[in-house]
DNA sequence: AAATGATTAAATCAAATGATTAAATCTTTT
DNA sequence: AAAAGATTTAATCATTTGATTTAATCATTT
């Protein structure tokens, strides 16, 4: 009974063709044309490409932040299991979305004040809690590299798809396979990278 | 005594002002002032926009293949000291070039065929070399993950940059601290994931 | 010096593109 | 039905942008 809003319309459309082929690329008419609308109406509900832009990124980029920061900054969760819930939760997110990281990377590259303003009123927590996790069950690695390893591992595959597709690493109809497989095994890499070995 | 010649100035611009914003995003024009020079003699040299990024491009790729390739498919390296080799050449080749991987991955969405064309040119020989020594050596892991986990490792954190920054993680002056010492971690923490652990 | 090739400067084209406007039409509310 | 709002259509602008041309200038070779 919802029915979807020209302005949703072309939010939805926008959301694609910039996802797809970035800002730049992005010409407004094909966003029209998506959207089964026209230009005038384009720029009678956002303005300009920018803003439309704008609104689009700050979706997105508050999907992925409150995706990840609740399980991150949670005292009570063990770090082994949050990168459990995190490996889980983004790659279905990124099979959902596939394009989403390399548009996010990319744009932020290019226009980091808009990122640095929105990352800015999402705040992170995450980081000292975690630091104060590891300190206290002496594992052996730094916030930091947990979590550009971890994400790294999560995330490289749908950055660098076209990359390993074409190298033919691996299938076109097998990649949702490869990283549904993964996404089990980041935790136990994690947990070999965690702890250090006796041998 | 090796004078640079104009076209090589207009290429090395082209290189620049490509890399950074991106194919969508350059303008001729910027190019041409980059190198010091005028649109008229761009276009006499290289024809177009695109064949100049072709070229750029080109370049750009056989560095980056020439770089690992030689290490991944030498049958007399081990699995290990070869994560160890290419840790550090690509450690420091993207140092030297860090904008570089971001621009590869998302030109290479954009603009599939080109791609797809360049990386045939220069087949892959490692691949089954490799995946011959992970199961002589009864490792834990597929070649897959294995490629995936050390280039993620590797090159995330070159193209998660202005993320990382702008998150407040690493501080803009460590940056190349950081991925220094990774560069020594990512084989260790390598070999902790390839070893199944007797526990 | 003459000739040849490299380079510049400036103007110009044609197409693409973001944006605006005005009038008409459709939809919903009052 | 009348009014108000939403949407379409079409035309038009101003600017940007990739590309071309022409004439002049500079550098090098013969």
């Amino acid at each position: 009974m919802e029915p979807i809003t020209t302005e949703e319309k072309i939010i939805r459309a926008a959301d694609k063709i910039f996802t797809q082929k970035g800002y730049a690329a992005t010409r407004t008419r094909e966003i029209a044309e998506e959207a089964g609308t026209n230009l005038a109406l384009l720029n009678y509900y956002f303005g300009s490409k920018q803003n439309l832009f704008r609104n689009v990124v700050k979706q997105k980029l508050k999907m992925l932040l409150n995706a990840i920061d609740p399980i991150a900054s949670d005292k009570t969760i063990p770090v082994v299991e949050k990168v459990r819930k995190i490996s889980e939760k983004y790659t279905q997110l990124m099979l959902e979305n596939e394009e989403l990281p390399l548009f996010i990377l990319n744009e932020w590259s290019a226009n980091k004040n808009l990122f640095t303003d929105l990352i800015r009123e999402t705040r992170q927590h995450a980081e000292p809690v975690i630091r104060k996790q590891l300190s206290e069950n002496g594992m052996d690695i730094t916030v930091e590299d947990l979590i550009v390893n971890t994400l790294g591992m999560i995330l490289f595959p749908f950055i660098a798809k076209p990359l390993i597709l074409s190298s033919g690493l691996v299938e076109e109809n097998q990649f949702a396979a490869f990283v549904t497989e993964r996404k089990e095994k980041i935790p136990e890499w994690i947990i070999s990278i965690i702890n250090k070995q006796i041998q």
